[in-house]
RNA sequence: GCGGUCGUGGUGAAGUUGGUUAACACACUAGAUUGUGGCUCUAGCAUUCGCGGGUUCGAGUCCCGUCGGUCGCCCCA
């Protein structure tokens, strides 16, 4: 291999664009802290079992995982997405006892999944999730979108709509698969092949189908509302309510069903109605999970959460023209003139401990080039440090905002930049 | 996993039916200007066209493979 470069599907995030994930990053950590969600970190990589639960249809579970064993070990995977950890790790800390309940929980971190790449799709990326486990209230549905639809607002995208839909409880979810199954008895020949799949792993997910959603069958096919069981259909009721109030425009879609198996009523997606974005257009999505902390050995307990892809918020951010973070301007800039030693960095040391954005020139070279990555580094004030006045003591500062140069002593120029910076500042 | 498309310097890119010095612009470096920048002028800056093979007297230009991007499907954040 001559030419080393980033395995497919990943990428390096460059000093250039790490400003506006710091400022994607900040703007979560602001939001959750607001809306009372303390951040959990979990590893990376998890027995395998902890993301392959039994009976999973789901692709991301069964043909996406990045699973390897080291020295005949149990068999290890990449987290490819964010709730099965937090789940384990809410179970096996008892959290249910240790907090007050319910756990309000948020993560940012890097998921993997095995995918063929594309714009908004790529094998490592970054999500950021909230969980909010042990308490099965509308208005904590209502409540977890809010927290994803406003920090998609902080950030000033504005074509983006909320889709939501309900699976109903385990009881209507059992009662519609079988209404979904006698539905498609009858013309199974005719669908594609994903779809006899799912017929027999997951029927709900026919309804996803993009292929088949022309057919007859599917134009018929009886709404999971019939199917609902009035509890659970007052509980919908109840979070569209809550939305309403909260003023979160929202459509109701009937064929959402998200691709996770464990979702149980709730479930909700944003999408980017945005050309830019493509066929990944969902930024983020997430639903109720009634039997998951079960599952992990807890006791019966709901929870509700969604994901977002980080990286598709940037997409969309850009999309929409919205001004993202970049490397701050220096404010100060030491220029190094003559025989000056170590003086230049030495004053370089004492406006950074003063809190300045200070760059300093650390080699021999023309006052032209220096005055270039003055330019450079837009620095507002410039510090010249020549050996002539050095000899006396003194440095001059340049000041660009006011084309002003002054001549001062070396005890004075924290005071003298200080003075500089808030005369601009008025 | 399937199908389409693209890949030339730090960047944006020209490169006619394969023909022999890889255009142009920006950026960058140095000098004109031996202690004060942003303008101007001058000079320099791809033994090489993602990588590897093949066809040919000759390939950035054609063929095959491979790696990567990208678009659609699938799936999903």
């Amino acid at each position: 291999m001559k030419n080393y470069q980033t395995a497919r599907g990943t990428q390096d995030i460059l000093p250039a664009e790490v400003y506006k994930w710091h400022q994607i990053e900040d703007l979560i950590r602001q939001l959750c802290m607001v809306y009372g969600f303390d951040e959990i970190r979990t590893p990376v990589f998890e027995d395998t079992k902890v993301f392959k639960r039994e009976n999973d249809s789901s692709d991301m579970v069964n043909k996406e995982m990045y699973t390897f064993t080291m020295n005949d070990e149990d068999s290890l995977t990449l987290r490819p997405e964010g709730t099965a950890g937090v789940v384990r790790s809410f179970v096996q800390h008892k959290m249910y006892g240790a907090m007050e309940m319910p756990a309000k929980l948020y993560y940012v971190g890097e998921m993997f999944r095995y995918e063929r790449p594309q714009k908004g799709r790529y094998r490592q990326f970054n999500q950021f999730g909230v969980e909010n486990i042990g308490i099965k209230s509308p208005l904590a549905d209502a409540e977890t979108i809010a927290l994803g639809y406003s920090l998609v607002k902080a950030l000033g995208l504005n074509q983006v709509k909320v889709l939501i839909n309900t699976l109903g409880d385990t009881t209507s979810r059992s009662a519609y698969r079988s209404v979904l199954k006698d539905h498609f008895a009858g013309c199974l020949d005719d669908l594609c092949g994903d779809c006899k799949r799912r017929y027999t792993q997951n029927p709900l997910r026919l309804l996803d189908c993009k292929v088949d959603k022309e057919h007859p069958s599917m134009k018929s096919v009886p709404s999971l509302i019939d199917s609902l069981t009035d509890e659970s259909k007052d509980y919908f009721a109840e979070v569209l309510a809550a939305l309403d109030a909260l003023e979160i425009p929202y459509e109701i879609d009937d064929k959402l069903v998200r691709g996770l198996d464990y979702y149980t009523d709730t479930v909700f997606e944003v999408v980017s109605t945005h050309p830019e974005s493509g066929s990944q257009a969902t930024v983020f999505a997430g639903g109720r999970y009634d039997g998951l902390v079960e599952y992990f050995g807890g006791q019966e307990m709901s929870g509700i959460g969604f994901a977002l892809g980080i990286e598709r918020l940037l997409i969309l951010a850009e999309a929409e023209g919205v001004e993202l973070a970049s490397k701050p301007d220096a404010d100060v800039y030491v220029i190094a003139l003559g025989d000056v030693k170590t003086a230049p960095l030495a004053i370089a040391t004492q406006c950074r401990a003063n809190g300045y954005i200070t760059e300093c020139n650390l080699v021999q070279r023309s006052l032209k080039s220096q005055f270039k990555s003055v330019e450079r580094k837009n620095a507002k004030a410039i510090i010249i440090v020549g050996e002539e006045e050095l000899k006396r003591g003194e440095v001059n500062i340049k000041f660009t905002p006011s084309q002003t140069q002054v001549c001062v002593k070396l005890e004075n120029i924290i005071d003298t930049l200080d003075e500089m910076f808030q005369s601009e500042e008025e």
